[in-house]
DNA sequence: AGCACGCCGACT
DNA sequence: GTCGGCGTGCTC
């Protein structure tokens, strides 16, 4: 008897798909892309269609329910989402759900959100107790009125505060109809394509054959800070949507780009094109909208991070992936992909051309350039014929160092702050130093889940984990000898700002960093306040290091170079090279900008090819280097982590796997198991073993015999399979 | 992940 | 004798 049956990926942690019976009545409305709920087992459970054929049912349960009247993706986004679950060892059900917008695998049906409350301040000449409740009504008073969604973008879990608010009478709520996405609130200038110079012009000559052509083929848009390559998007954006196609453009952290949105809409928006800009700030319901908006070919761009690379966009003629290098591509945890990686194989899937750019290029793109698997597009000369700076580096080695600020960083300060330009100050590291130690018997402090010192945060008078949720007061007294000298040790953005304004008291001076920014809109607020000139000098961390250009910039400081430089991780020296080379990138648009780097490692290649802007020679150095070590690009690496409660659990089960795997290992270097870096993450031990092999068949082949031992781990240890891991942490 | 089955230790 | 520990195995 032959009858439809349904392949369904469910959402449990299954490799494995179920086949399930599709009653007659419902085979007409049955489709791929669509959640069904299925009975798993003893238990229900949600479940995507991802594959459809006639077959004996014999023994099939039935299918017990559609959730959805359309399809949430069509077969080739299917295809792509199947790819991508079994290259990365993943459930695909997981997969599925990782992609699609939040909230869609719980067990209701969401519907979208029609209206929502709107919150007025009503002045009552009182004000409220609480601290939070104080910041919003602030908030909602000086926005006239806002609404949850934009509530919730400015402050976590308002809705408690909210209500408490409201029942005290300082705000009023009223339903009213959703209002359109925020990024989308105010009105956006027309903008006119500028004309583009000779090597934009070759650049998008060479992109524009290939859309033309439909068919796959990937650039590397290499260029210099300053060079242009917005403007080649643009343009090769333009050309897709005249061959009547969509176009999708990754951003590294869509909060940190607004001007790049800003620029889309000003160009595309008023010949009525069409663009969704997911973000993080998106609640449940908007995401959903946007989704349903893009199957339904409402949209004709969409520009957004990591999680876009899943957008359901139905006749896809272009992927940009800006900033290329940035290892916020990657997700870190549960469905560990790279975005990057994936839009190069979406765009082979779909035949359509994948740009990625970079003023720094991940040392894998590189290479492949140059074996010839992508095509080298380079911008060389800066669009505003600015200079490129001078870099300096300071050697701190031998010298004791009285202030965090070496002499010549603080004279050049000085000239900067007389000459009314202005300072950006680059220190990776947050709070106002990094631990602190008694001084008197050499106890520190450390998070009790995660076993690594705690942050000293001055102004909020904590001791902070920067891994986890944990804090604690700092102690008056040391816990071990009970003596009184608890010293703080190091510099965080917190001490660098204060000591700042005590060296130039006169000077305006304003920190940014993830603390200083928790708050939407702050960091857009900063980044006005620099490019108005209302602000001298600004510190922060590498948050500083991306975004918009400061034309007033003159100076450029980096005062911690060797603490990206020394993490353990293979690709450190990439990191810092990167990173230094942006941030003095921000310097002297004008000419004549200056950029200073504080360092004990100044002959490190990373410090010295940044400092001359050689991207070439970094690159030619640290291949040496990964070529010796058979790490990426020339090799391929898998990282297994284990954790669990359970300390002699986790490392008895790694040594064994570990043993196992050497066993089976071929032509894979099996090396560990080792505790990872951080070994107690969130109260969890965390051990790794890391696979390492030149070529990517025996790694697969040693995966599989992976997947059959999986089952023989102990109960209550975790196993997280992270295939092209970016950092070992 | 759940949820059941199953096989050994300390309780009413 | 049973209650309950968690190791093992399966879910169309």
């Amino acid at each position: 008897m032959q009858s439809l049956i349904a392949e369904i990926a469910v959402t449990a942690p299954l490799k494995k798909t179920f086949s399930y019976r599709v009653e007659s009545a419902m085979e007409g409305t049955m489709a791929v892309g669509l959640r069904v709920r299925v009975s798993l087992g003893r238990r229900r459970s949600v479940g995507f269609v991802v594959g459809l054929r006639r077959g004996d049912p014999k023994g099939l349960k039935p299918v017990g329910e559609l959730l959805d009247e359309e399809p949430l993706f069509d077969s080739a986004l299917c295809r792509f989402l199947r790819w991508a679950a079994e290259y990365y060892q993943h459930p695909l059900g997981q997969v599925i759900k990782t992609a699609l917008p939040g909230g869609l695998s719980s067990e209701v049906q969401r519907v979208a959100i029609l209206t929502e409350p709107v919150y007025r301040a009503v002045p009552t000449g009182q004000a409220p107790r609480g601290r939070k409740q104080q910041e919003i009504v602030d908030a909602v008073q000086q926005q006239g009125e806002m609404s949850l969604s934009a509530l919730r973008r400015c402050f976590s879990a308002p809705h408690a505060p909210l209500s408490r608010l409201v029942e005290l009478g300082f705000l009023a709520v009223e339903e009213k109809e959703k209002q359109r996405d925020p990024f989308f609130s105010e009105a956006v200038p027309s903008d006119r394509p500028v004309s583009l110079n000779t090597q934009q012009q070759d650049a998008l000559q060479q992109i524009a054959t290939v859309i033309d052509a439909d068919r796959f083929q990937s650039f590397l848009l290499h260029g210099v800070t300053g060079s242009g390559k917005t403007e080649v998007y643009l343009h090769a954006i333009d050309a897709t949507l005249r061959a009547g196609r969509q176009g999708m453009v990754l951003v590294p952290e869509i909060a940190l780009t607004p001007q790049l949105v800003a620029r889309f809409r000003a160009r595309f928006e008023p010949s009525e094109r069409r663009i969704a800009v997911l973000h993080s700030g998106l609640s449940d319901g908007e995401r959903y909208d946007a989704w349903r908006r893009i199957t339904r070919g409402e949209v004709d761009i969409v520009i957004g991070a990591r999680s876009a690379i899943f957008a359901p966009l139905s006749s896809l003629g272009l992927i940009v992936v800006d900033e290329e290098h940035e290892s916020s591509y990657k997700q870190g945890e549960g469905f560990r992909y790279s975005a990057r990686d994936l839009a190069l194989v979406r765009g082979q899937q779909l035949d359509c051309p994948v740009v990625l750019g970079s003023a720094t290029p991940s040392l894998g793109s590189y290479y492949r350039t140059e074996q010839q698997q992508m095509t080298r597009l380079s911008l060389t000369r800066r669009a505003h014929d600015g200079d490129l700076p001078q870099v300096e580096l300071i050697d701190l080695s031998g010298k004791t160092q009285e202030s965090i600020l070496s002499e010549p960083l603080v004279d050049a300060l000085q000239q900067t702050l007389e000459a009314q330009q202005q300072a950006l100050l680059l220190l990776n590291r947050r709070g106002f130093a990094p631990f602190l130690l008694c001084a008197d018997c050499g106890t520190s402090f450390r998070c009790p889940n995660c076993e690594i010192t705690l942050t000293f945060h001055q102004r909020e008078a904590r001791l902070r984990c920067h891994y986890c949720d944990y804090f604690e007061a700092p102690a008056e007294a040391c816990p071990q000898c009970a003596g009184l000298n608890i010293e703080p040790e190091g510099a965080g953005t917190e001490r660098l700002e204060q000591e700042l304004s005590e060296l130039f008291p006169q000077a305006r001076i304003a920190r940014m960093d993830r603390d200083t920014t928790s708050r939407k809109g702050i960091h857009q607020r900063l980044m006005t306040q620099m490019m108005e000139r209302r602000l001298d000098i600004l510190v922060g961390t590498q948050m500083i290091a991306k975004g918009h250009d400061f034309p007033g910039v003159t100076l450029v400081g980096v005062l911690a170079a060797d603490g990206t430089l020394n993490l353990p991780d293979f690709r450190s020296a990439e990191r810092t090279f990167s990173l230094l080379t942006q941030v003095a990138g921000r310097a002297g648009r004008a000419g004549g900008g200056r950029v200073l780097i504080q360092t004990y490692s100044t002959d490190h290649y990373a410090l010295d090819c940044a400092s001359r802007q050689d991207y070439r020679g970094f690159y030619e150095q640290e291949l040496d280097f990964r070529r010796e070590l058979g790490y990426p690009p020339c090799g391929h690496l898998v990282n297994l982590v284990l954790s669990g409660n359970d300390e002699g659990r986790v490392f008895g089960a790694a040594a064994r796997l570990g043993g196992t795997l050497e066993q089976h290992a071929g032509d894979v270097e099996v090396l560990g198991p080792s505790p990872c870096p951080l070994v107690r993450l969130r109260g969890k031990t965390r051990c790794q073993i890391l696979l390492k092999a030149a070529q990517r068949a025996p790694l697969r082949h040693l995966l599989t015999i992976l997947e059959a031992v999986r089952g023989q781990l102990p109960q209550g240890v975790a196993l997280a399979v992270d295939i092209d891991p970016v950092d070992m942490f």
